[in-house]
DNA sequence: TCTTATTTTAGTCCAATGGACAACTTATAG
DNA sequence: CTATAAGTTGTCCATTGGACTAAAATAAGA
């Protein structure tokens, strides 16, 4: 986190990005190793400074491209972290993002990133981090739990096409707690909100399971009718 | 919005607040006119700077006390806003906060205040405001309605002691639909978070409604048994 | 072809809830 | 005494969530 070029970045303010994955059954958290300064060695929330003329929003969807080399992901602010001793060289004010992206797009760290290291971490397993970074992932998981009960953007973590199983141990997983399949499975697809596929799963020593897509559009005219997602 | 000190506050950040009231069934907002500079004479939210020393959120605190005379203020932060051209004389963000008082506390502008005046608007009616002021107002109305629906917070609008009418007009305005009087009473009042008090209305022309109280204590126990808001 | 695994799928049961609605009771000011 | 508006009780019904059972399907591998 050095500062390349005075002119054009703002002083005292950065931006720190909880970037979310899911693996295997696993949420995970992108985490970057700082290659030098007085943290370095240590693990950390990738972050990055702000532009003059970007807004922060713009800043992290920069960062987000250059680390991970994808677009259009899906991105929300969490909020500012400010208290006054959070980073210990100077008054340094933060805005959290947390972002969610499909593991299957990401392909390794983007060559020419600055971080000397990276890695995918369980969430459930980070206990230390550099600075408020642990806080700032807590915040980001609170929201990423409050949210996917709230809005289908659960979909952003798992492949284009999933099974309803898969995507029921996504919601077990983040939000903690088992579910009853059948009544899962009810319950989303009275949703009106997933297209099936005329494809199945492969390479299953099982009954294969069939594919579904999540529909945005769809979504969004349901939420023009009055819909209201509630998980 | 002039600096005071240069050396104790930050540059290029500042605070701005959107400060709920509920007066007489309607929802309104404390907005402040600016005594000079290029917004003079137009109104906006109540904003300022932040002190080196202290978090944003004692800023805000700070900052409402000074404008309001009223301490513990329910208050949270919405996100910060970034938008490079936000304001036209410089790169400034601005930390948005939303606060949420009751009326019966307000007794007029502190003395010493630095606008040059203060007033409540209706919400539904605040049309023009300067920069992106309008658009911070939208935000913290947005969460406001969020919020009341998972969190007891529309409490914090009312006196200490409130009718249940009282209560249902406040979310029928800011949730902006009507409701049925048995079922919200119904709905409420098993959720036992209201302490009915001996006391009723006065000087009303028909039959005196009960007084009640919201119990912060009995939230917390039933928080920590599980229970989960909703309305 | 048979076995095994695990999913898909259908269906039941019950308690709780939300929404709509009717109607009666009470108390207060004037 | 009366008008007023709140408090209060209760019903009805459709929907939902949760718990549970169990059968049918199908892919891989022996």
């Amino acid at each position: 986190m050095t500062k390349q070029n005075e002119a054009t970045i703002l002083d005292s303010i950065t931006i720190d990005c909880v970037i979310f994955g899911f693996n295997q059954g696993t949420l995970e958290v992108l985490l970057v190793k700082h290659a030098d300064g007085i943290s370095k060695d240590k693990w950390g929330l990738p972050g990055g400074w702000i532009f003059t003329d970007e807004s922060t929003d713009a800043a992290a969807n920069r960062l987000l491209l250059e680390l991970t080399g994808i677009k259009d992901v899906y991105l929300e602010q969490l909020r500012a972290f400010s208290e006054p001793d959070r980073f210990p060289l100077s008054r340094v004010i933060t805005v959290g993002y947390y972002a969610l992206i499909k593991k299957e797009d990401w392909t390794g760290l983007k060559p020419g990133a600055t971080a000397s290291e990276v890695g995918w971490f369980k969430v459930s397993e980070v206990e230390t981090l550099i600075y408020d970074h642990l806080h700032i992932l807590g915040v980001g998981l609170r929201r990423l739990r409050r949210r996917i009960k709230q809005e289908p953007i659960g979909f952003n973590l798992l492949p284009e096409k999933f099974t309803l199983l898969q995507l029921m141990h996504l919601y077990e997983e983040i939000l903690g707690y088992e579910m009853d399949k059948p009544n899962f499975r009810r319950k989303i697809l009275r949703m009106n909100l997933l297209t099936a596929l005329d494809e199945k799963q492969k390479d299953v020593s099982h009954r294969a399971a069939k594919l579904y897509k999540f529909n945005p559009d769809t979504y969004q005219k349901l939420i023009e009718k009055g819909f209201n997602f509630e998980f």
